[in-house]
DNA sequence: GAACGGATTTCAAACGTTTTCGTAAAATTT
DNA sequence: AAATTTTACGAAAACGTTTGAAATCCGTTC
């Protein structure tokens, strides 16, 4: 049976409030009540219910991120970088899923304003994003539930949020590949809706357009593939056909490394060389890139830094009043350079 | 604002106790009433106060999961298979990390026993293993809160578990080496009191005897390197000792793809032939195993399917009565044939 | 020896539900 | 028309907590 306020009041013979006050510290219990109680509370391992304390508005130190997936590396990482954080300001961290889907992100989210936590930390489902239908969001917002968005993230939705520069990482990828001596570009990159992919792909043009590169539409590969083997077993195909296609590819930038490694693989199976005669870069520096044959240069996203500093933004905006503006902040990237990608001599 | 009983019960002029009855299709509410009722709070979306119900203890419709450590594929697909089951089943998931610190097991543990939720699933992390010190679980079981236990299991502890067959499973991988023509195997695992990994441990050496094939104390490589790259690296140097002492080691067993990926960098950069000069074997079947180079022959735990198990087993346990007897379930291991296993020929 | 005042403790309401029990009105039976 | 049953609703307690107001105690003071 569970330790309870009445409980303990009743077998030290004192009332409820006392306890209650004894517990909290409360200046207006006599030190010896307060020692008493504290003792028997702590002999009994007493804890203070959770539901009750919510009902009474009180705070949870609880704080819930939903992720639109949970395998993936990213997003793991981003976890742990909140959880470090979250951790050392003595805070819980509940996670959900929306499994990229709208329905299960306003349930979620819906759970978690039901007052399970004090603030939350949401990486936006592409089903959301497809519909751009952020009324939930505004929903949270207007109970005053401090909200931080990660990653991907919409314009136009007054909301703290932390991501990448993708539009300037890939210029930046991009440039490497071209001064690597590719001339022949081709991407690989998620559907529009997706804004991370898109901002990619734009400075992916931005780049080439700079550099006088001429832009082919057929090198540029939109694929609705997740990570999972089939659908990388399908994008493999089309990228192989594009190859075919123009076969004088020779630099390959990937949104991610699931379709870098896809790259590779091809590749090496249709006989052309990497670096020497193809160069691939890719986004996301997770395990994948440094264990592919050859290694992947990428771009690193910092997961966990970026997770640790959507908690810290997290927990600014849950003690600053109401009515303080939206807050951006941007992660720098940064160029890790592997085989795939290196000139010899 | 938020919609609550008394307050739609104000606007529509009637008691809380017919708004409540009316919600619930309480058949002593007419039928008029409970339209009225049930459309007034469509409109106004009214959802029921979570904390409100479950302080009446009332089912909260959410499982907890704790998982040790989050950047791990194999949880994350247990995660996906729990996900799975629970939503075909209208519930919630809510996942916590301990991170592999028996502290933070205790605390989470203790935060979901608030009331939270109505069910728990609990992958141990290490140092709760280390340890030994189950109380908490005792705890939990004494509070008649349903609890499973996933992969990491301990003997002498009556509580339901899903897990695979460590010992008989690295008996086949092992087998398989010497199938493949190994002579002299070596291994690649944990510290002892990861379960896990010692049992696999065990079965290796059980293959071994039963072939009878002399076990090399040298040949034995516990390490205690976590997945990261630091860690890892630090596993190479090792593993690249005992590659010198023992020059003639051609078959490797590695107890996940992280061991196993380094095994065969260490095995390259030492200019040894995969699988022609020594073959790998490794477990946990996941993207690393596909995509190095060779990819690797591994035992797929199917972590999707535990989960899944997992999940049902719980839910079973739920609506079970009390007194029933700890279930164990073992999840069938399967090879999966790759290109540092293969035999030419 | 009654009134004061400070220190300590208790009361009671509130948070949003469910649910038991009670009761007025309506419907049914005599 | 009186007695009985049924129907439809409401009052209130309970879950575990906090908190402002009220009550009690005890040592001072006049």
């Amino acid at each position: 049976m569970r330790m309870t306020l009445k409980n303990m009041a009743q077998e030290l013979g004192i009332s409820i409030s006392t306890v209650s006050k004894a517990l909290n510290g409360n200046p207006e219990i006599s030190q010896n009540t307060r020692e008493l109680v504290q003792a028997f509370a702590k002999q009994h391992n007493y804890r203070p219910n959770h539901m009750a304390l919510r009902l009474k508005s009180k705070k949870t130190k609880t704080i819930g991120v939903i992720v639109p997936e949970i395998v993936h590396e990213f997003f793991s990482k981003v976890i742990r970088g909140i959880e470090a954080v979250a951790d050392a300001e003595g805070y819980n961290v509940l996670i959900s899923v929306s499994n990229e889907s709208y329905e299960k992100e306003v349930l979620v989210l819906e759970l978690y304003a039901e007052g399970i936590i004090d603030g939350i930390i949401l990486g936006l489902s592409g089903e959301t994003l497809q519909k751009a239908d952020f009324e939930h969001l505004t929903e949270v917002q207007a109970r005053d539930i401090p909200l931080v968005l990660f990653d991907r993230y919409t314009e136009n939705l007054g909301v703290d949020r932390v991501r990448i520069d993708d539009f300037q990482s890939s210029i930046q990828a991009t440039e490497h590949l071209i001064e690597a001596g590719a001339r022949k570009l081709a991407v690989i990159t998620t559907p529009a809706f997706m804004t991370v992919g898109e901002q990619r792909l734009n400075g992916f043009c931005t780049a080439l357009n700079q550099h006088n590169i001429p832009l082919d539409d057929r090198c540029i590969l939109r694929t609705e593939a997740t990570r999972k083997p089939e659908d990388i077993q399908q994008l493999e195909v089309q990228l192989r056909e594009l190859l075919k296609e123009v076969p004088d590819v020779d630099g390959i930038l990937a949104v991610n490394e699931y379709f870098g490694a896809a790259a590779i693989n091809v590749l090496r199976s249709m006989g052309r060389k990497v670096p020497q005669q193809v160069k691939v870069i890719t986004f996301s520096d997770g395990i994948l890139s440094k264990n592919t044959f050859p290694s992947m240069s990428t771009v690193s996203q910092h997961g966990e830094l970026m997770g640790r500093t959507t908690a810290r933004m997290l927990l600014d905006r849950m003690d600053k009043a109401e009515g303080v503006p939206p807050q951006e902040q941007i992660i720098q990237t940064e160029l890790i350079l592997r085989e795939s990608t290196e000139t010899d001599g």
